[in-house]
DNA sequence: TAGATTGTTAATCGATTAACAATC
DNA sequence: TAGATTGTTAATCGATTAACAATC
């Protein structure tokens, strides 16, 4: 019966061969490009002309975009509009993804003024915080909530999308409540890393980690123009 | 007279190997670790105990740390003070790293407004904007000055960190504009990517784009659910 | 001392790049 | 057709993990 190989014929998406990190990486990247360039009246493109645009190797460039399930053709390459497609389709972005929002100073406020993500699909549905000179307010047009409604208001609305933009100490917490009230995945502005059961999913958007690496290479440039 | 190896030998920053990028993005995470340890009271840390709070391989955590120079103790570990030092020291973040922000809406107000940074060495000296209503203003005791004045001021104060909120459209434009005026490295948060000469560092962060991956994870996850 | 830990060297793993046949 | 491009397979490169001697 020749079946030793089962495992190659994937009947779902969970045993299938899950695309690596560096290409998920890249495919908002060529998604950015393939957008202006159909703006600019482009109908066709090439892995070559994507790999000059964003310097990444054709091949890779290639393996990148096979994960989405285009197929191009030799010699003309790509349409660009089914590529799009595809490339929004692979990251789920058709899709509306509410999300809930918790802790709304600084930083938190300025992600809901933000209005680039619902170009991604991505719609924050309410705003919880502790202070009450908050609560009951608006920011952008999405209320601002007590943290004691969130867990109940997420399970009732079956939200699975958290952002956490508290300080360091609460952030733990907050992600802990989130969990048990049926949210999936977490996007993570604290400074605080958060642990987290293996079926959830976390992104650590730690921006001052990310200035420490751009600290270091100044650092770097400073000390090797003084030689 | 065996000099076949001299690059081996490296005599200055340069020659000598750098760092890994994975390497030098997971230091700041132990930093942090070590932080809160110390606040706890303790003295001494083994890489063991950082590899199980962090989750990374106990090999991996010694050939990071080994990086900063720092030697430990076999037995004990390594003293946490000193470690602290060795990594704030390698990530350059004990010296004081004026920046120049352009963009004074949402995202530049909000980092404006956050003072996390300040511990990493970040001083944000002067905000621009093409705004009249935000120009001659003040966020956090910010000068929100005209773009007009961004090129003289950052050659005459010798600003090396450029942090661009502006929209899409005008990234680059800001972007070249910084380089043209001595700025090294740039903190990109437009969702455009820019493109610079080689001995300028940049980091691209843009939210959109990390936003897409949780967005793919999330729809692996339903999916899954849905078998 | 015995045992925990460091630091180094070798093996493994996974991503990138190179080579090349297939295609239009 | 000839040539550009795709898509696959093999080779390379670099990061992670495993093994283990040195150390206190």
């Amino acid at each position: 019966m020749e079946q030793e190989n089962i495992m190659d014929i994937p009947e779902n998406g969970l045993l299938s061969k899950s695309i690596p990190e560096p290409s998920l990486r890249r495919l908002p990247k060529y998604l950015n490009l393939l957008i202006r360039l159909k703006n600019q009246g482009r109908e066709i493109v090439s892995c070559t002309h994507i790999s000059k645009a964003l310097q990444v190797d054709p091949t890779l460039v290639r393996k990148d975009l096979s994960f989405t399930g285009m197929k191009g053709k030799p010699k003309t390459g790509f349409p660009i509009t089914g590529l799009i497609n595809s490339i929004e389709v692979f990251l789920n972005l058709k899709n509306i993804k509410e999300a809930f929002m918790v802790g709304a100073g600084n930083l938190g406020s300025a992600l809901l003024r933000y209005d680039g993500f619902a170009r991604y699909g991505l719609r924050i549905v309410a705003a919880f915080d502790n202070n009450p000179d908050k609560i009951g307010g608006e920011i952008n047009g999405i209320k601002v909530l007590g943290v004691d409604k969130l867990q109940n208001l997420a399970r009732r609305m079956h939200i699975h999308i958290g952002i956490i933009t508290v300080p360091a100490l609460a952030a733990q917490e907050m992600a802990d409540m989130m969990i048990e009230s049926g949210i999936k995945a977490i996007w993570n502005f604290s400074s605080m890393e958060i642990s987290v059961p293996d079926h959830i999913f976390v992104i650590n958007e730690n921006l001052a980690n990310s200035f420490a690496v751009l600290s270091h290479k100044l650092g770097q440039i400073q000390s090797a123009q003084n030689e």
